[in-house]
DNA sequence: TTTCTTTACGTAATCGATTACGCAGCAAGT
DNA sequence: ACTTGCTGCGTAATCGATTACGTAAAGAAA
């Protein structure tokens, strides 16, 4: 590799001058700058990112810690942070922890031995890593979910709200016998669907004996599986709503109506959340809740990038950004067919009242 | 930030000193080992990565160069390498080139200037990037996709095998006229998947004029566009078997199979090129060509791996592993309505002449 | 002419580790 | 007693940049 002193030398100069001239320096004269300048194009010279890193204290890495790659909400934050922090020179340097608590500390320390200049944070549990995330001595932003650490940005929306919010359409359709299927407890986002639904239950006078979560791993052939049980029960309690909290618990749910020959809306509704692009290719099309993974990324990555850029005046308090995500009603989703006969009987039964 | 001079002042002897006991020099004494060790942890010392890096000449970084994570070849891909590196200490820096050489181009350059140890990459165009990827002097493998550069490893499936495999499939089912709706040409895999195509056609005496490939942008809305345009002319002259090069191509084709309400595999049959999970939760599910993006991935990781341990005897030659991938047939598929009554026809006639 | 600024650069310290080299001090061999 | 060898550790160079500080020369001001 080409160094500055190589260059130096072959322009018969020091050092620092090359460093300078290459740095825009004015104090160097301009006809060595562009001495400098050819000189070292003629020799291919690049600087080297980790020397300059070491001295500057700042290696234009973006850590960015994520549960996994395998579900789609992680992908589109990742990707459009990738995409928005690249024009600002600031590379992503990947780390998963698969919902592990400890793992999750010791990609965060390796990244900070490391030197990122930041880190964007999908946090596991409630407690984000107990103290390990805070004062890390660069800007944090947990996007997605907010943990309970202090000192750190979040970018994320609100998942209780979202389940409330999906609880309220379910209900508002008619459906009283509401079953949600996600994830391990413990997860953060989770608990937070779980909140959602309790408190949706109680606001509603949803009865706890028809509404209930069932946990299950984030695989198919569990919640299959999950399912299957639900629906081996006689038919009058089954729930007339599903929610899927994640795609797998969807597709799930997908394959194991179709083998029992059920039909949606009309057997079951079936509410997804968090937004997939196959869910408007199934038949029918799946409703759900998205949430804004682009936007979300967008504000997190602009958020970071002015974090980065040290402004005295700025006192740079803490932000928490919180979004809201929004129903896209399709075709899995209608009034509950007992509800339906139900409430003709009791508009008859009102109107009976009334004459 | 604690540093190495910190914890050798609080012992009392020289960085060096330090250094060797953390390292395991055994020429430090047990005592003063023990000690030193103590007074670290007691002071929360972390080697600073950086500097390390630098004195070392090797980070712990692999870049990981990928068209998009839109895509689950790619997520896929990334997703295994990251969980085979991470083990190892590696760390994973993402770059994506949006199938754009020049980008690409720009990306790499700008990893080795950061001195990662090792590259893996999705190449995009034929030629690779041109001679950039060639003797950057570290380890580099391509993966998914290989491209005429010379000096690099490739883990890769021949697309180009594979859509001939999906003809082969195809016309064993008695298929005669097919399109394959695949991306933008010049893109190395999709014109590997047209090769396959050409070949596929003269070998199995396929008539270029019922037999063709459409080119179109990656997203849903020009693939549906497409589909319509070639749905648009007399039924005759369909295609009785589309290849969704994609998944775009195929949640496209879905959408607008339903739309006009056609059904699979009785009007049209549908295969798919390269697997995704959404594929078997479809209705039908949808017969496709698998890669073993797994299987490449952590072959790629161990051959990256072992390329990154300097073993001397080892004249580590260039490393070119092929592999192939395979059809999961499900239900989109079958044999083409025409040519049942067809075949039956000939077969009569074939049967009069005989007589 | 003298002093004071600029201008244009060089010297050397620095970032925080690793490591080549060397030098004590002690034991063992002759 | 004298060399030899080993153990245990310090000094200083090194990785390749950036940058604080100093200074020589040229020009401006007094």
């Amino acid at each position: 590799m080409t160094t500055l002193r190589d260059v130096a030398n072959a322009v018969g100069c020091s050092a620092a001058t090359v460093s300078r001239a290459l740095n825009g320096d004015t104090r160097i004269s301009k006809s060595r700058t562009l001495l400098i300048r050819e000189e070292a194009n003629r020799l291919g010279y690049q600087a080297n990112q980790l020397a300059r890193s070491l001295r500057k204290q700042k290696t234009g890495y973006v850590g960015v810690v994520i549960p996994n790659l395998t579900n789609n909400y992680y992908t589109n934050c990742l990707s459009h942070l990738s995409d928005q922090l690249s024009p600002h020179g600031l590379h992503v340097v990947l780390g998963c922890h698969n919902f592990d608590a400890a793992k999750d500390a010791n990609i965060i320390n390796s990244l900070i031995n490391r030197k990122v200049d930041a880190l964007v944070h999908v946090p596991c549990t409630k407690q984000g890593i107990d103290g390990v995330i805070d004062n890390l001595g660069i800007p944090v932003i947990e996007i997605g979910q907010r943990s309970s650490s202090a000192n750190v940005d979040a970018v994320y929306v609100d998942d209780a709200d979202g389940i409330s919010h999906v609880m309220q359409y379910l209900a508002d359709l008619g459906h009283r016998r509401i079953v949600m299927i996600a994830g391990r407890q413990g997860v953060l986002g989770v608990d937070a669907q779980s909140r959602g639904f309790a408190r949706a239950i109680a606001e509603m006078n949803l009865s706890l004996d028809e509404c209930k979560v069932v946990h299950c791993p984030a695989n198919r052939h569990d919640c299959s599986h999950a399912l299957e049980n639900l629906l081996d029960s006689p038919r009058d309690s089954w729930p007339t709503a599903i929610i899927g909290a994640h795609h797998l618990a969807i597709s799930a749910c997908l394959m194991v109506f179709r083998s029992r020959g059920l039909q949606l809306p009309n057997d079951i509704s079936l509410v997804g959340f968090s937004n997939d692009e196959w869910f408007e290719v199934s038949n029918p099309p799946v409703t759900t809740y998205e949430h804004p993974f682009r936007a979300m990324s967008i504000v997190a990555a602009q958020l970071l990038i002015s974090r980065l850029q040290p402004l005295p005046d700025q006192p740079s308090k803490r932000e928490i950004i919180n979004f809201d995500g929004k129903i896209l009603e399709r075709l899995s989703t209608g009034p509950p067919a007992i509800a339906k006969r139900k409430s003709t009987f009791e508009i008859g039964h009102a109107l009976n009242l009334a004459q």
